[in-house]
DNA sequence: TACCCTCCCTTGTGTCACAAGGGAAGGCAC
DNA sequence: GTGCCTTCCCTTGTGACACAAGGGAGGGTA
């Protein structure tokens, strides 16, 4: 049964990991820790959920991958932003609060309350 | 390739139908007009999604229905609200909305646009 | 030595929006 | 009455994807 947060994130995924991206290389660790701050511990990225996207958004070309070492000295593959994953954020983004809003507007007229 | 329409809509299609059946019983094909005028056209319901959509909340005791005839004096399916139905929209509405809210501001700060 | 944390990945499962199909019946124009 | 549009209901097949649950390896620390 899909819940809430479950299809929110869905919708939001690729955006949230592209925004992540834009305050520089990251590795999947560390993106997944940046959505975590960034939404107060709201959402939490599976690694069954993280990795794949990963792979989707290379494949699409939105960003490229390079291993290097993280600052606890591990191994890491490190994710950055390519132009068109830069223009894609900032193509979607927009949609995506435009929607949200729309959605948020329709779920707030009184009506329930007069019931 | 699921895009970021389709999966906010799976993230709200079941709030969004509590939410028009609120105002009152109504049949599907106005439900759908319901949410399309709610969302400024924004999110559009394919047959094909509201239908199951309605079943799957009537099975799970959301809503219940009844057949009846239209202003149009055709047969139409009436949905309306139980109990279980508006408490449901109440205890999850606000959660989207918190959620929602929390990605909106992930997305927001500021760091694309300084590149 | 033992354990936790960091870091990467995969397979299987279930859910679901959607496209594309079908059907029936009212109203209206001609 | 014939044709067509609109309203109204439904189903099947398909693809996409989050998640649970698994596995692995290496660093740090006690």
């Amino acid at each position: 049964m899909a819940d809430t947060e479950t299809d929110l994130l869905r919708s939001s995924l690729d955006l949230l990991v592209l925004k992540a991206l834009g305050w520089g290389p990251m590795h999947g660790y560390g993106i997944s820790e940046w959505v975590e701050g960034a939404t107060a511990s709201l959402l939490l990225l599976e690694e069954g959920t993280l990795y794949p996207a990963l792979h989707r958004l290379e494949r699409r070309g939105w960003i490229t991958s390079e291993w290097g070492v993280s600052d606890n000295n591990r191994r890491a593959k490190f994710y950055r932003l390519t132009t068109a994953g830069r223009a894609r954020f900032r193509a979607q983004a927009p949609l995506w609060h435009r929607h949200a809003e729309a959605i948020a507007v329709a779920l707030r007229r009184t009506s329930l309350e007069t019931a």
